[in-house]
DNA sequence: GCTGCTTGTACGGATCATGC
DNA sequence: GCATGATCCGTACAAGCAGC
């Protein structure tokens, strides 16, 4: 089959899968049963990786036969112009020509490879990085103010959906949830990511799928601890010590502010710039100053920030919080 | 190269808010 | 009331870096 028709067909078929949750779906597929959906997650799936391979098919070709046309042309044009050089000027050593001659191609040959590698970026939609949302740094953030859909009603719809059609993909794509995401294997994320691109293109956005992952984390994060809340899921050993964690902690104590901890972290960054004051300061006594200095800033910024109001709800959190200087 | 420190990330627990 | 989302908490671990 052509190329083009192969396209064709496939494009109609991933087309097909846009509204996996219509009615018409049932009929199209001629699929009974209650693991449908997986079914067409699977086909969905299967049809993005073949469109794949038939794009990078379809321009290893294009860039093959651009190489040869190039090398034909400038093979060429090396005869003719080496050949005028000796006719018009027998003084110029033949071999410079020729020299200069093959600069100049490599020269027009990067501008090329230049050209075809902005088209080809173009083509993958990568070139367009204006639009593209880079992964907040850590991983305390707010997922749907990075995501820019925190600003009205509107964005909350938007986002709402993707966390509901998020969490179904990860059960249609047969993910184990019980197990830690990290130990998640590749491809079945890879899988994941592709087919919530393709359903959701708003996800093309955020750069390798950041957005994608954080949701599903979250969701993978909630749904385990229900289980293990229920009986039904057993935690890991290795967490034991969250358990111990939790109850030597104060349950009357304060959780929301973050800021104190921002003060606590804050201060031990003073305290190592001032290290090397102590250590140059001959007595045990400007030692202690300067601890006591650190151990004030604690405080004081304990109280300021309180006075800020910091920790009032929910969703007022980002990593701009995280300014520790 | 070793050591110690910093930073980022992963993880489950606790808690509160939200939606059905 | 229940399931889920969102956030903070504390610990473990790995990578990167500077000082020796």
């Amino acid at each position: 089959m052509a190329p083009e028709i192969a396209s064709k067909a496939l494009t109609d078929r991933i087309g097909a899968h846009i509204d996996p949750y219509s009615d018409e779906m049932e009929v199209k597929h001629n699929i009974e049963g209650s693991n449908f959906q997986d079914i067409v997650f699977l086909r969905q799936s299967n049809d993005l990786a073949e469109r794949k391979i038939q794009e990078q098919t379809v321009a290893n070709a294009a860039l093959q036969e651009e190489l040869a046309e190039m090398k034909a042309r400038f093979a060429n044009d090396l005869t003719n112009r080496g050949r005028e050089n000796i006719d018009a000027d027998a003084g110029i050593d033949k071999d410079d020509t020729i020299s200069a001659v093959l600069a100049e191609a490599r020269a027009a040959n990067a501008e090329l490879q230049k050209q075809v590698a902005v088209l080809s970026a173009e083509r993958s939609g990568a070139a367009d990085q204006s639009k593209q949302l880079a992964r907040p740094a850590g991983s305390s953030f707010n997922i749907q103010n990075e995501m820019g859909l925190g600003r009205n009603r509107k964005d909350r719809e938007i986002y709402k959906a993707l966390l509901r059609n998020t969490r179904d993909l990860v059960l249609q794509a047969g993910i184990n949830w019980e197990l830690p995401w990290a130990k998640t294997p590749a491809d079945a994320k890879a899988k994941l990511y592709a087919v919530a691109r393709e359903r959701h293109p708003v996800l093309q956005r955020y750069v390798n799928d950041w957005a994608t992952e954080e949701i599903v984390k979250q969701f993978i994060k909630n749904k385990c601890r229900h289980g293990y809340k229920k009986g039904f899921l057993v935690p890991p050993a290795e967490y034991a010590y969250l358990k111990a964690n939790s109850a030597k902690r104060n349950p009357s104590a304060p959780r929301g502010c973050k800021s104190a901890k921002v003060a606590v972290v804050a201060a031990k960054k003073l305290a190592a710039k001032k290290k090397d004051v102590t250590a140059k300061a001959s007595s045990s006594k400007a030692a202690g100053e300067a601890k006591a200095r650190a151990k004030k800033v604690v405080v004081d910024q304990e109280d300021e920030s309180m006075s800020e109001g910091f920790g009032s709800g929910r969703g007022g959190y980002g990593s701009a919080d995280e300014e520790e200087d």
